[in-house]
DNA sequence: TATATTTGCAACCAATCGGTTTCAAAATAA
DNA sequence: TTATTTTGAAACCGATTGGTTGCAAATATA
């Protein structure tokens, strides 16, 4: 069961439930709240949110707390480093096509 | 046919090819040699990210060099400035903690 | 012309995905 | 104790995914 971050937002509703919690923890009944789907179909996407570590759990009582870590969502942008420093190289498409011309005569 | 670019890099084949199209503009057939998969399976990456505008084609001869369009790969880190804002904020883990509990006691 | 190369598309297949309904466990409330 | 609430897990389902093989179109080469 390869589960990674780039599987994990790859669906729009735990793109929407990371938001959520992004601004404050909440549980499952309440995440679910700001759905359509049902409760149990969101607990399977937090489920999967915590098997790739995005979530971290806290009981309380019954109830448990989904809390975002926020530092699992820098891997994102670790992996986006390696076209940064290419799209603040290029300052336009006209550079970028004639490289490659250049590349491709070689 | 819902195709976001999210979809687009969840697939670890995809990312790689991105990754080498990123250097150089490069023929389906070159793209492949890079991989154990056989020459469809990859032109079908290639269609999938290109449908999402992650490449575009460009024709020379009976060749059609891929090339990305590293603008595209700016819309990842846009999605991304909403957390960025938290996680520079955020200095610790336990402030992230404290300000939960400070929310759920309300 | 005939042949080889490069590519995309269609058909098919097993595995996975995102959803549902049903059920059980654990904590709280009456 | 006996409900009620909150949650996760299991079984199932149709749709999608990523892969394969086979074929056809277009270009380049003999």
């Amino acid at each position: 069961m390869r589960r990674d971050i780039f599987q994990a937002i790859a669906d729009p509703t735990r793109r929407a439930i990371i938001a959520i919690i992004a601004i404050q923890a909440m549980t499952p009944n309440a995440i679910a709240e700001h759905f359509d789907t049902s409760r149990q179909a969101i607990s399977k996407h937090l489920r999967i949110l915590s098997e790739c570590e995005l979530l971290t759990k806290k009981q309380e009582g019954r109830e448990i707390y989904y809390q975002l870590q926020i530092e699992k969502m820098k891997e994102i942008d670790k992996w986006l480093n390696q076209f940064r420093k290419i799209w603040e190289s290029r300052f336009s498409q006209l550079d970028n096509l004639l490289s490659t011309i250049k590349n491709n005569k070689k």
